[in-house]
DNA sequence: CAGAATCCCATTAGATACTG
DNA sequence: CAGTATCTAATGGGATTCTG
């Protein structure tokens, strides 16, 4: 420990740049159109696969099953695989989706209440 | 009006739909990496080109210039531009842009909480 | 039905150079 | 300093095909 300190600096500041590019990461994993809609479209419910393509509307099968899969692996959501024939495949929301979850809520509430605004903003600018 | 009713349906029913895709539009302008790191970093804060660029980190001239525009035609920032050599531009929140950083504090809230959680998340699923 | 893999085109974003 | 324009490399994302 004390041997990296002259020539790195201390240890903790080590750590908090790691936690911080970590954390870069997965603001840069989660910030994205798709996953936020994929997020929003799941709540509180369980979703199948050819469910959450019809609630995601415009989402290429592709695009889901990749932001689904990159979800998964940041423990956001939660993928269920029944071995049935034809599989059935259900996606959940975990604990800290759900809490991820109320934030994209305010988002989309934003976006709803400063419609006008925007509009106009938009109109004003364009000119 | 009562005349579209028969052949599309209510005239709110379009009005719904029209709002919807604007939402959507909006939605996708700033569900975006480099439009809410722009956001978090303005803050309450007025804040020049250079300095945002500084400020978010890995964001190349390019993009900041997109991003600020785009922003600013959606009435989410402030643009000043003090007309003096060398020009001083300077970036400002709108308050719906303020109205918007706090769900944006709170996803960043949100990573920082669930690092720990993600992190082991991801060991799992990787292995 | 869910999804992995391939192909391929469109868009994106970085680097660079130029302007007021 | 701030911003535009251009070129190019990389990525994204759609369509299609194939498997369990």
């Amino acid at each position: 420990m004390a041997t990296k300190q002259a020539l790195k600096g201390l240890p903790e500041d080590a750590d908090l740049r790691r936690a911080d590019s970590l954390a870069r990461e997965i603001f840069s994993d989660v910030a994205n159109k798709w996953a936020l809609l994929i997020i929003e479209a799941l709540g509180e419910r369980t979703l199948r696969f050819s469910e959450l393509r019809n609630e995601v509307e415009g989402v290429s099968h592709k695009m889901l099953t990749q932001n689904l899969r990159m979800l998964e692996r940041n423990g956001l959501v939660d993928r269920e695989v029944h071995p049935t024939v034809p599989p059935r495949v259900e996606y959940t929301l975990t604990e800290p989706g759900r809490a991820l979850r109320t934030a994209v809520d305010a988002i989309c509430g934003w976006t709803h209440q400063h419609l006008a605004h925007i509009e106009s903003a938009r109109g004003h600018f364009d000119a």
